[in-house]
DNA sequence: TTTCGAATATGAATAAACTGCATGTTGAAA
DNA sequence: TTTCAACATGCAGTTTATTCATATTCGAAA
C-alpha cells in the first residue's frame, strides 16, 4: 500500500539535479547499479515509469515530475527536523518546564530567566507556579523538568543541583520583644502566632528545624498567600514568620521591620533545582542552573552562601 | 546520516492515536516486537529517547514530539501524492502535450479540447501549434504526447488513431474553367498556380496523391500561412488550392468559390493521432481521441466519414 | 510486600531488502 | 559500422526488518 521512501524522493532529486543515473549515484553515495534497481522497483510499485533514460538530461514523465514535487516539498522538512534533532540529542535544545515550591523565589528566577532566554533561544521554557498540585511527581512523570526546592525527596531517578544557601530567619515587629535578645530560641515562641504560607508545617523550616526538634508547639499558625501581605502582618505586631533572608533584605533596608536568627547558628537551608537524573547532564539543563546561580550571587550578594557539594541525603 | 523513515513517523503517529506500543502496532500492521525494535533503533540513531513507556498513553519527549510535528507536516503530503500517482499510473490522469501539424484543425480541435476539459479536469493540457519543428519526433522523444496528422509514418513505438476521413477538394475562384467540369484531373493543374501552406510538397496531398502519381507539375507553388489568406487568393483568381471539404464549408455556404473532387473518386484522406504505443492504452488519452472524434462528427456533420478500422501501412 | 496482568523489551531465527560486482544491452555520435 | 557512455540485469553477499517466543518491567490491587 504504501510505497514510496525518503530513499526514492532523494534520488530522484538527485537525478534531476544531475541529469543522469551515474552522477546522481555519486551524490547519493551509491552504484549507479543501486540506484537503477531501486528506481526499477518503485517504478513497479507504483505501477509506471518515472522517467525517461533515453535523453540526456533525463525527462521525467507525470509521475517524475509528481513525486519530485513531493520531494521538494518534503525533504527540506525531513532535513531541518534532523537538524533540531541533532540539537535535542546534543542537549542544545529541549523543554524546560520548572514549578518553584519557594513563593518568594521569583525575585531571583525572573530575571534568570531572562538571562536564560538569550543564550538558549532554542529552548522552550514555561512556568508553573502555585501549589495546587505536587511538583516533584510532575517532575518524576515527566510533566514538569525542573522544580526549585528546599526541600529535596530521596527518589531514584531525580537529581538534586544545590543553588545556594541563605540563613531562614525569623521576621518580628520592631517593636517586638525578641529585638531585645541576640537570636531567638525555640521557647521564645510558645505564645506567637507564626504566619507562613499556606504549605504543610513538615515544609516549613520553622518547625522541621526549630520547632519540632525542641518539641515546641506555638501558639497559633496563620497563612497567607503572598510575602508582602506576611510581612506586613509581622510588621503591625499579628504574629512572627520565618522567611528567607534575602526576601526579607528590601524590608530591612527601609526599616520595616527587625529580624534574629533561629538560634546561635541560624537555619541555614539550601535551595535545590530538582531534575531528572536523564537531563541532569544535558547542557541546556545544567546551563539553565549556571545561570541560576550566577544570578542569585549577583542579585542577592552578600546575603546567600554557594554551597557546591552535591546532596547528600541524611 | 540521515535517519528518519516514513515508517518512523507513521509508526509515531499511530502511537500518539493510540497511546501504546500494543494498539499502534495493530493500526500499522506490525507486532508490538517490531515496533519496539523499529523504536529504540531510532533512538540510537539519533541518540535520545522519543518518548516515555512508563505512563499510559506513552509521553513524548522533545525529540519525539518534534518527529511528530514533522509526520503531521509530512505523511499528508505523501499521502495525496500516492493517491496521485495512482491516477497517473491508472490512466486517469496524465499530460497531453499536443501539436497539429494541419493549419485548419483547430476549427474542431478547440471545441473538442473543450469538452475533453469537462470530463478529464486532472490532464493537463497544452497545444503546441505551428511549424518551427518536427512533431513527430517530438512526440517519439517525449516532448509532445499527441500529435494530429494525415502523414502517418511507420516508426515503431507511435500509435495512430484514425479520427476521421474527409475529401481533400480542390478550391477554385467561381470563374475558373474547371467549374464546367465535374471533377479535376491532374492535367487540368499544369499551367495552374498551386497555393498551399509552407509546407513540404510530399506532405500534401495534392501532390502524393493527384499531381506526383501522374506526373504532373504545376506552373507554379506559392505559399499562404492562414487558411481564410488561401482562399482569398483563390477567390481572386490568383491560382488554386486544395482543402479539406470542412474548411471549405462556409466558404461555399456563402458562395464564395467553387470546389472540385480531385479525380472521379476524390482524395480521401485520413486523420490521424499519433501518439507513443505506452500510452496508447491509458484512459486520459483514449478518453481524448473519443471526444475529438464525437465532436468532429457533431460539428462536421455529413462531410466527414468515421474511418474506423486501425491504421495499416502500405 | 507480594502477586498479577498488561505492556514493553529482548534474543534468535527467518524473510526480505538493498547493494555491489560483473557483465550485458542500448543509443547516439563519429 | 564502430565506439563510448549510460543504463539494465543476474547473482551473491550483506544488511535490515520482522516475527516468534520469552523475559522483564511497571503499576495496581490484594
Amino acid at each position: 500500500m504504501s510505497q514510496v521512501e525518503l530513499r526514492h524522493l532523494r534520488t530522484l532529486a538527485a537525478l534531476r539535479d544531475s541529469g543522469s543515473l551515474v552522477e546522481a549515484a555519486e551524490r547519493v553515495h551509491l552504484t549507479q547499479s543501486a540506484l537503477s534497481h531501486q528506481m526499477k522497483e518503485l517504478e513497479t510499485r507504483i505501477g509506471c515509469a518515472l522517467f525517461v533514460r533515453k535523453t540526456r538530461p533525463v525527462r521525467f514523465t507525470s509521475a517524475g515530475a509528481r513525486l519530485l514535487a513531493l520531494a521538494d516539498q518534503t525533504l527540506p522538512l525531513v532535513h531541518t527536523a534532523e537538524l533540531d534533532l541533532q540539537r535535542l540529542a546534543g542537549g542544545e535544545s529541549g523543554r524546560l518546564y520548572m514549578a518553584i515550591e519557594c513563593h518568594s523565589c521569583f525575585e531571583w528566577l525572573l530575571p534568570a530567566i531572562d538571562t536564560y532566554r538569550n543564550e538558549w533561544a532554542d529552548v522552550e521554557l514555561d512556568i508553573a507556579s502555585g501549589f495546587h498540585f505536587a511538583p516533584l511527581p510532575a517532575l518524576a512523570r515527566g510533566d514538569l523538568d525542573l522544580v526549585i526546592t528546599a526541600d529535596p525527596v530521596d527518589e531514584p531517578g531525580i537529581h538534586y543541583f544545590p543553588l545556594f544557601s541563605y540563613e531562614a530567619k525569623l521576621a518580628v515587629a520592631k517593636d517586638h520583644a525578641l529585638v531585645a535578645k541576640q537570636w531567638a530560641e525555640p521557647a521564645d515562641l510558645v505564645q506567637e502566632t507564626i504566619i507562613s504560607y499556606p504549605v504543610d508545617r513538615d515544609r516549613l523550616d520553622l518547625f522541621t528545624s526549630f520547632l519540632d526538634p525542641a518539641g515546641v508547639e506555638p501558639a497559633r499558625v496563620r497563612h497567607a498567600e503572598l510575602t508582602t501581605m506576611i510581612v506586613q502582618l509581622v510588621a503591625s505586631g499579628r504574629g512572627v514568620a520565618c522567611l528567607p533572608n534575602w526576601a526579607l533584605y528590601e524590608y530591612l533596608q527601609n526599616d520595616y521591620l527587625s529580624v534574629r536568627s533561629l538560634g546561635e547558628d541560624g537555619v541555614w537551608p539550601t535551595l535545590y533545582g530538582a531534575v531528572r537524573a536523564d537531563q541532569a547532564d544535558a547542557p541546556f539543563m545544567s546551563g539553565f542552573v549556571d545561570v541560576a546561580k550566577e544570578t542569585c550571587f549577583k542579585n542577592l550578594k552578600g546575603i546567600v552562601t554557594a554551597e557546591l557539594e552535591p546532596l547528600k541525603f541524611r
